[in-house]
DNA sequence: CTGAAAGCGCTTACAG
DNA sequence: CTGAAAGCGCTTACAG
């Protein structure tokens, strides 16, 4: 089958309004140098056959290249995590990059204020079209952001958000929300009067309003199911296997109710350790995130469900919502909550973190 | 930032080959009318130059246009579920229509085996490129495919697979696992000794291997991790909420231990709206799909846990697939099983069915 | 068996 | 303020 052959596109409206292609594409990209008069008749002829550009021919014909860069944590034994980040990137990035789409890759470390500053000024120093962050140290993203606006630079944040009217979209979960869930599978199969722990592990101070979200939405199951479970919270600096084991062991003696362990970020794992190691049975574990230390727990029935969010798919879909925004110019949506993912082990080789 | 003006693509071939670009054009589709040597001679340079054609303008050149097909059981109140997948193959049809591909969309009568035999009989005598179908009825589906084979159609399956070597892929749960991971979450919250109770409700005798394989999966559960609680299990034919009130409260009134009911499809409503009326509130309730009627229950928390597999997704996957295999010559996964989603009163907010 | 030319729907200089 | 031409990387007839 073959197309039919009428004019469409920038010919056709050209035709009817009498002029050359050139002044319709100068309208269509809102450029200078045509007369009002022809301006709007044009626009009204693009209006009365509802006008569509063909991306492909586009970005065909197009010279232009785009740079994007991206700034998130780099990747250690400790920070499995942002791998997954990393991945969605490089899979947004073999997508678009035939179409004159370049990312430049930026690494911090998420235990250190400065190195996220460090980076952010070298990213300024080039020049950029589009940036996708996460935005973990709230005061020094903030400044980046500011600076990011000032040079017209949009904007992307993924895996937490800071409160900032001018980025274009945030992408990730609902951190409270994530909490309230955990609650509810919490208290799903918790004795009545059993005591309940929440374990914040993290080093940096910086970092910790992320976990602080998690652990309110928590809290509030219980309060707004008038469940009167004592619920205990410690805080752990030292990330090491150690020093995890022995602030948890110390807590469980002192606390023989506890019957439910909340570990409100990836390290959910260290904590199954312990409990495996200390032989442990009778204690339900949630926590987060897809790695693979934690799937084996999860295997092992010590981990009873892990919350997940796709850290992949943020990282993708905040590179194509660039994309998206300054290729195609189309809409994106201000804020993209992830499902929230749960985990188990009867489903778990089904995910698609 | 200009690209630079380095030849590539068929015209770096064509020039290192000593031909036209039209040779290059030959070989590369596989087309006949090329000397042996000549054709070596250009598959090397393409090899060596890893050459990659250009889709957009591919596309933008290619005049040809595509012809998918679909055929999925039609909405109606009873089937709300597929309005989904519908909505899938829009979304999907609305991204590649401007690259010329056109979708006509059929449906049939689930509960109507002879309904499928008259569509797909209406597909095959029009002339596609591509196929996109649920195979609710195996014989007939089965039967269908070869067919499609016959004339080399390719086939996508959705939603549940039929043994086919043959197709191209298919997208969707796997049924047992998602009655596996139910037994776990309805077991998580079952008093010991409890009685659980399967509830089947589905007219058509045909599409019930569907419902089966969810059910071996449950029970599966209950064997592997010897549990021993009596399941016992009732077929309701008669899908009014009438009929399905009547057969529950039967089935209740002489078992007065069951304390959790699991239904094999989206029906769940019915049931849920039962235990409401009857005020009922120590039943456990687990089912199937995100249906506006079962959020509701949901949000009552009359139903404990819907187990969903993102509908809408399936069929925009599947179209995309045959788009992936036809026009951009991509592989395809044979078999694409969907996530397991747990869906709970706490998270069904941020989910995307 | 092969080449030269036109064209897909745009954008980009350049010329006036 | 506007137009004519070249070109993006392909495909498609057509001619030989």
């Amino acid at each position: 089958m073959m197309k039919k052959n009428i004019l469409t596109g920038v010919k056709e409206i050209a035709r009817r309004a009498n002029v050359s292609i050139g002044t319709v594409d100068r309208v269509i990209h809102n450029r200078t140098g045509v007369s009002e008069t022809t301006k709007s008749n044009i626009l009204a002829i693009m209006k009365e056959l509802d006008y569509q550009p063909n991306i492909l021919a586009r970005r065909l014909a197009s010279k232009k290249l785009l740079k994007f860069a991206t700034l998130i944590p780099s990747m250690s034994k400790e920070t499995e995590f942002w791998k997954a980040p990393l991945k969605g990137i490089e899979q947004a990035e073999s997508e678009i990059k035939q179409y004159g789409i370049e990312i430049e890759k930026y690494f911090y470390d998420q235990n250190d204020k400065n190195s996220f500053v460090t980076q952010s000024k070298k990213i300024l120093e080039t020049e950029i079209d589009g940036l996708l962050v996460a935005p973990i140290f709230i005061e020094e993203s903030l400044e980046f952001a500011k600076s990011c606006n000032q040079l017209k630079i949009p904007q992307v944040f993924i895996n937490s958000d800071i409160p900032n009217e001018s980025r274009l979209s945030y992408i990730g979960p609902d951190l409270f929300q994530s909490g309230y869930l955990s609650a509810r599978l919490t208290n799903y199969a918790l004795p009545e009067s059993s005591k309940i722990l929440i374990i914040n592990i993290s080093k940096g101070i910086d970092a910790y309003h992320h976990l602080l979200e998690k652990e309110e939405g928590f809290r509030a199951y219980f309060k707004n199911n008038k469940k009167n479970n004592e619920i205990i919270k410690i805080d752990i600096k030292q990330t090491d296997y150690d020093s995890i084991a022995i602030r948890i062991s110390e807590t469980l003696a002192l606390n023989p109710d506890i019957k439910a362990l909340f570990v409100t970020n990836s390290r959910v794992f260290s904590v199954a350790q312990y409990l495996e190691k200390s032989g442990i049975k009778d204690i339900l574990l949630v926590g987060y995130d897809f790695l693979e230390n934690s799937i084996e727990y999860l295997e092992k029935d010590i981990i009873a469900f892990l919350i997940c969010q796709k850290p992949q798919e943020q990282a993708y879909k905040g590179i194509m919502s660039l994309y998206q925004k300054l290729v195609l110019n189309t809409e994106v949506e201000n804020t993209y909550y992830m499902p929230i993912d749960i985990i188990t082990k009867e489903n778990y080789k089904f995910y698609r973190n």
